[in-house]
This record gives structure tokens, sequence and C-alpha cells, in this order.
DNA sequence: ATGAAAGCGCTAACAG
DNA sequence: CTGTTAGCGCTTTCAT
């Protein structure tokens, strides 16, 4: 056993099978006609010396890379799930790789990371969670022409970029009505998502409608942070009751702080639904879990993963096939 | 505004500034000394650019990425939130960029990422959650050198691969023995993880020692497919219920999976935990939610992903030193 | 169908 | 402290 030595270029390759290494790039990538036995010398020897082609240089030199990036603010709620699954599906059958990238909510302009773009971290193009990127650094991608596309959020009208976002004023809507009119609530309250998620802003603006066509005065107090997840959100609740605000229904602008909801209500002995009815957004998992099971609205999140991975790749394809 | 024109190199800015591309690069990387006003006018310049280096270029000439990789067989389980939050801080913390790569279940040989590797995927290094890499794959990154860290799996013994996991069996132990000997449960089903996960079988393992200690027989009829899901072990309590087996306690090897087991215990008019008790492994968000609360056991997941990038971050500046 | 050669954009010695 | 000069490993014309 030889020591460790440096890995196998195409060049090792090459000489391996007595062949340029213009023939070798040939057959890894299938672009060009290569003799039927060369090809085959060739694959042997790949796949003796285990040769496997470094990223960079392909990417350097072809000025493609094949993998569409995916950046979001933070990983692993359960409302990314499915739509990591839509993007995962539609990236591969693309043909395209998938790299997710996590944003730091903290930049830090110091480390060591900092001055490195996402964007042109080997990636064709760039799937954007809502409020994962900086506003100068989109607009930087929009002006050199580099393929993006948002999700869950409106392109700032300066900029024309393709946006994937989903109903929800609507369902917002039909959800009070319900609440109004089935179940007689009259003191709603609502917790709304993140600053600036329009998702959670239409979800507020549907609330409002509702409230508004049944004659309901809208109260600014019985209106907090939910912050889609359950700690904000529980905390929200726990602060109106101990407040000894009366209200008889939750409107959760998300699932995760309807659970959070739930907590609050149960600790301070309130029962649900007979004495506060909780309704919530998104349709996640944990709203089957909850007892009573919760009342939401499904999105059809997975839908979206793909619908923006597919415009994506169109729009990489369009620069390519131009220039 | 001119046609969307290339995107400038480090030549345009050392043009502009007046100085040699290593000048520029010196600035890039504050890794060799230069003048006050000579870097004031490179960053000036780079700013009126908007110069971006290009990764895949400084990849190729420096032969580090600065980033690790994450390999994970498919994202969005509860169960990575806390694994990536770990891992994510720490690699920030060492300076590392963090890119994830899921794996696909089923190999696709034909597809056009095939052939990539994602160990060269432009990172120094990988984080590797059980059962998404290919044994050979494994063997190949360990035999060229390349720094990997296993997490919640053992390497196979004929490599020598660092590996950061949990313990299982005497959690798993003290589970059962608390429902043999507070609550007089004799007989104990237990859900099993997915095919070949190694924690559950630890856990299989703490299960079985804890009927033998207390000289309860073990029935290979109480033993199912869990899956660490809860679509499975739904599917497979129900098809006990069906089958009139008879048992007074489950034990699921993770919480997804009691959540499934809730689902068909009460759909079969079973009371929770008067008629059969549930207890799960990994106190995941869910586990609160569920009515009566899940008893579980804590596992420090996030831990363990910072502690396989802190052995990776190692294993990485180790090679860069000597070479 | 194959080879030769010119880069891709950057880093890293090596001089000075 | 700064510039010059080789590459890094691959793709891609352009010939042949």
């Amino acid at each position: 056993m030889p020591y460790s030595r440096r890995s196998p270029t195409i060049s090792d390759v090459a000489r391996e099978a007595s062949v340029s290494i213009a023939t070798v790039s040939r057959v890894l990538n299938a672009k060009a006609p290569v003799a039927g036995n060369t090809a085959e010398r060739v694959r042997a020897a790949i796949e003796q010396l285990e040769f496997v082609p470094r990223a960079a240089a392909r990417i350097l030199a072809s000025r493609h890379t094949d993998t569409v990036g995916l950046l979001l603010p933070e990983i692993g709620e359960s409302f990314f799930s499915p739509l990591l699954r839509g993007i995962e599906a539609e990236a591969r059958a693309a043909g395209f790789d998938l790299l997710i990238h996590t944003t730091s909510h903290i930049p830090h302009a110091s480390s060591p990371a900092a001055g490195r773009s996402l964007a042109e971290h080997n990636t064709d193009g760039l799937v954007v969670f809502t409020q994962s990127i900086d506003l100068n650094e989109l607009k930087r991608l929009h002006r050199i022409n580099f393929p993006v596309v948002l999700t869950f959020q409106r392109a700032p009208k300066s900029i024309a970029i393709p946006t994937v976002i989903i109903e929800n004023q609507r369902g917002a809507r039909e959800l009070v009505d319900h609440l109004i009119a089935v179940h007689t609530c009259r003191r709603i309250a609502f917790l709304q998502g993140p600053d600036g998620n329009e998702d959670s802003q239409q979800r507020e603006h549907g609330y409002r409608l509702s409230l508004r066509a049944h004659h309901i005065p809208e109260d600014p107090t019985l209106i907090g942070l939910g912050g889609f997840n359950q700690e904000d959100a529980q905390r929200t609740v726990h602060d109106w009751l101990s407040a000894h605000l009366v209200f008889d229904a939750v409107f959760a602008a998300d699932d995760g702080s309807a659970a959070g909801a739930y907590l609050a209500l149960r600790q301070a002995g309130k029962r649900i639904p007979q004495d506060v009815k909780v309704v919530g957004y998104d349709d996640s998992p944990i709203a089957q879990f909850l007892t009573p099971p919760l009342t939401t609205v499904r999105v059809p999140i997975e839908q979206v993963g793909r619908a923006a991975v597919s415009q994506l790749v169109r729009q990489i394809r369009g620069r390519r096939a131009n220039g």
C-alpha cells in the first residue's frame, strides 16, 4: 500500500488509458462522440484509479455547476420538510444537484465566511426562502443576471424576480368566518408571524376582513406575536391571560404558534375548545397530534418547492441558451 | 446601463486599483500584510465593481474550501432540527461554511448527478448522518484520506473513521425497568427503527436486557417495525390490535413512532395510559404535545452535531498542518 | 473520433 | 510591502 498519494486527476486517467485528457473529458461528459473501445479503456482507467473529477475545476472551466442552491434562514422547522421534499424532487428530476445553505440571522461582518457569496458558492441558481437574503445582495444578484426565485415572498417591485407565493388571505378569512358564524366567537385574538413575513401579513389581513364583514370591531390588544414558533406564542398568550384579556378564540398565523397557544391555555386551566377555540394555518404534522386536533388550513408547501425549482431551471436554461 | 457584462474578476479589481492581482488576493484573504492605503484603494475598487471572488477558482487554487458538508438521508424530520443547530453553530464558530446535501434513497445510476461525488463537492470534510452513505464510497473517502466523521453510527471495523455516537442501551433499559417495576407491565411491545439503525438496535438490546432481568419471556410477536416514523408505527400497532395481540405497553424506538402508536391505539378505542402505556425515545418536540405527554428519554442531539463538527475540523486542520 | 493548447479566476511561492 | 509567475484540474475550441 503506497502512502496516501494525491488523488488522481484527469491526466492520470489519460495516461493510464493512453489517450488525451480531452478524450477523458469527453467520456466523462458524454457530450461528444468517443469510439466504443476507447471509451471502454477510459472507463476502466477511471474505475481502476478511482478517479473522481474535482468539482471546482469543472466549474471553473465550464462556468456552470449543475446545482441549484437553497437559502433558508434556519433549517429544521417542520414547515421546511415538505418544502425540501418538493425542491429536492424537482431538482433531481431536472438533473440538478441541490445544495442547502442556511443563512445566519446575525451577519458576522468579521467572520471568515463574510465576503463569500452564497450565490456564487457553486450554484447556477438560487431558491430563496422568504427573508433569508439581504436586499442588497438580492439586488446585486439580479443586476448580474444571476437566476433566483423567491418563495413565500414577493420581490420588491423595483426588481423583477420570479416568485412563488401562496394564497393566504382567502383561507384566513374563511377560517375566521367559520369561527364567527358557526362558533359564535366575537373576541378573536391573532398571533402574528415574524416581523415582515408576508404570509402572516396576508393572513392577518384576511382576519381583519372577516371581522369587518361581521361588524366586529378590531381590538389591537388582541393581536400579538406568535413568531411562527411555539415559545413566542406561548409567552404572548400567557401574557394575555395574565392581563385578564378576554377572548373566545385564537387564530394563530401558523400551527407552531397554535401549539404554543394550546400550552399556555392549558397551563391557565382553560379548556379547548369549550373556553377558547384555537385555529392555525399550514396543516403541519403537529396539527393532528394536538388534543383536540387543531383546525388548520392546508397549504401546498411541497408544490411551492417544485414550482420554484421548475421556474429556476427554466431561467438557468434560458441563460445558457442565449449567453 | 451597459448590457449585462461578465461579472468582474480579480484582474478587473487589480486594474481599477492599479495594483497586482496578488495584492488584491492579499486584501481578500488578509493573510499577508498590505499597506493601509493600498488596501483602501483595493477595497474601494472591490466595492465599486461589486467584485465577488469565484468560489470555484479559489478552491481550485487553494485546494481547500473552508466548508464542511453534511450528508443526510432525508431532511426535515424533526430529529434533524437540533442536530443541524449544533452542526451549524459549531461550523460557523470554527470559521467554516456549511453545505447540506441530502442523499437519495434510491440511487439513480443513470442520473446526471451520478458520478459526481458529494465529498469532493466543494467541501473540506463531511459529517455523515447514519446510513446516508454507501459503504464503498465511505471506504474510498477513507482511502484517499478525506476527513469524515460518522454520527449515530459506528464505523465498520475494517476502517478507522471517527464517530460520534450516543448512549442508548442504558436509557432504554431504565425506561423499560420503570414500565415493569412501577407500572407492573408484563407484556411490552417494541417498535423498531429502520433496518440496520444502530440506535434502534441498542435500544432494543436495552429492552431485552430489562425483560430478562425481570424474568419476562421475550415474545417475538410483540416486536414490529416502527421505522422511526408515524405511519409505519401506526400500521404496525394497528395490525397488532387487529390480530388481538395482548400488550400493556409499547416501547417505541423513537418519539415519531410513539406518536403513531398513540394514533392507532386511540383509533381502536384504547386509553393511554390506562389500557396501554406508551414510551418513546429522543424527547423530540412532539412529545409534549401528545396527550398524555409522552414519556421519553432525552438525547443530546445538538451536542452530537457540535462534537461531530469539532472533531471534523480537527481532522481538517491536521491535514493542512502536515500536508 | 482524437489531440493540442488555451484558458477559467484565483492562490502561493519567490523575488525584490 | 508588492509584483511576477506558475500552476490548481478541468472544459473547450480548433485542428487534424
